[in-house]
DNA sequence: TCTGGGGTCCTAGGACCC
DNA sequence: TCTGGGGTCCTAGGACCC
């Protein structure tokens, strides 16, 4: 059997960990550039405030409510995130939780007898609340699209839960089915939500009893055909290894306010590279393409949100690097190439991909590999740059004035990853 | 004048996830 | 005035090969 594991309102919860005046008011975390809505305690969804909506639409009905407001603190999550992963493979064999975000991990629990998997989950739920203070809610049942179904109902109904269900029988995984709109079904979005609801499809036990062929021929090929199966009971998702390293990188943000100037594109574009060259660096790989977008701003009278068209390019280096200043270069050059005086851009961003192991960089004819010298030059500048915090030492390219950054007005301190913001109690 | 069959690799774009 | 960021996987179709 599988198990999802997920914290409740992940990011309200955070927050609330170091503000006990907060317990049973109503939370929410915003987007970076606090932009929308991306985490709403119970309390605030009672409200009725939307997920993933604006916050500027939000605000009458936030303020009325006295809803407590904060820009999203990454820092603060990252590491609340890594604890609660870390108490649940203290309690777990070696290779059986499998992180999926910052939030949810899947545990193969295929050592625990069946009958003991009620009790089971409910030691970990409360193992990890009384080492973390956050509240997770599990399911369990044969399959990860299953649990995932488990997960939903045991965070719906807290209560009569203890947010744990388990599916163990037939019978309880078909009701369970029954009572999942087809919308809330993991891997079934939007889309596909409103087609299949046209054919009379209407929750996840209808979808679970049709044919895997259909299944291939309507909802994306093997992917639907393996959602199918999942939800038969058929284990057709696997448990990942950890440590898969990345196929793609991307250092992509909205703007704190419209960028004009070149000179801010290009600021923004090396500060990007810089901060992406960076992941790329600490799973130990290498690119070899590097592109660049952005994004205009939308002229536009229509009321609801559009977003423009992305502008972007790309440029295959002749050598895999992680080498921020190899990467910068080429960067800076397609911002460049992109950029157009006549308008005004909301968004930019850049992409590593073609990310090879950078043990084994592919030797070219005419161009040495740069070697060992850039690579300490670099875990040099990752070293102090980890140590000192808030990029002490940075590329010239990336400049100082930053006029392009993200707004964040009401970000909480980073209580626990900065001696500075230590919580205090006088 | 006629123009096969089988394959690989790449890219763009769609759909989804949290 | 103000609508996030970072990923994955898959398919179709074009270019190219023998």
């Amino acid at each position: 059997m599988k198990a999802i594991v997920d914290c409740n309102s992940f990011y309200c919860s955070c927050e609330r960990l170091f503000r006990p005046d907060l317990q049973h008011r109503p939370v929410v975390v915003l987007s970076n550039n606090d932009g929308c809505i991306i985490s709403r305690s119970d309390e605030a969804k009672a409200l009725g405030v939307e997920m993933a909506g604006p916050y500027f639409k939000a605000k009458p009905l936030i303020e009325k409510h006295g809803v407590a407001t904060f820009s999203s603190n990454y820092n603060l999550y990252g590491d609340l995130s890594w604890r609660v992963m870390e108490t649940l493979r203290m309690l777990l064999p070696q290779n059986s939780v499998e992180v999926y975000s910052v939030d949810e991990c899947f545990l193969d629990l295929s050592h625990i007898p069946v009958g003991e998997l009620p009790a089971f989950a409910l030691h970990l739920r409360r193992t990890v609340e009384r080492w973390t203070g956050i509240q997770v809610s599990i399911g369990v049942a044969p399959t990860k699209v299953l649990s995932k179904v488990a997960n939903r109902l045991a965070k719906k109904h807290k209560k009569l839960t203890d947010c744990v269900l388990v599916l163990d029988t037939p019978r309880k995984t078909e009701q369970a089915l029954q009572r999942t709109p087809i919308e809330d079904v993991w891997g079934i979005g939007h889309q596909y939500s409103v087609k299949l609801r046209n054919s009379n499809i209407n929750n996840a036990y209808d979808l679970s009893i049709k044919d895997v062929n259909w299944a291939t021929k309507h909802l994306g090929g093997v992917t639907g055909a393996r959602l199918v199966r999942e939800l038969k009971g058929i284990e057709s998702i696997q448990m990942l290894d950890e440590l898969v390293n990345k196929k793609m990188i991307a250092t992509t943000r909205m703007f704190g306010s419209p960028v004009k100037d070149l000179k801010d594109i290009k600021e923004a574009i090396a500060t990007y590279t810089s901060r992406a060259a960076e992941k790329l660096r600490r799973q130990h790989s290498a690119a070899s393409t590097i592109s660049v977008f952005v994004v205009p701003r939308e002229q536009t009278n229509s009321t609801h949100f559009r977003h423009g068209p992305t502008i972007s390019s790309h440029i295959i280096l002749p050598l895999a690097t992680s080498c921020t200043h190899e990467l910068i270069k080429p960067a800076v050059s397609l911002a460049e190439r992109l950029y157009d005086h006549t308008k005004v851009y909301k968004k930019a961003g850049v992409m590593l991909s073609g990310i090879v192991p950078d043990s084994s960089i592919q030797g070219n004819l005419f161009n040495e590999p740069s070697g060992n010298r850039n690579r300490m030059l670099m875990s040099m500048i990752d070293n102090v740059n980890f140590a000192m915090r808030d990029d002490v030492l940075k590329f010239a390219a990336s400049g100082t004035t930053r006029n392009w950054k993200m707004r964040q007005e009401l970000r909480s301190p980073r209580y626990t990853t900065r001696w500075e913001e230590l919580y205090e109690i006088r």
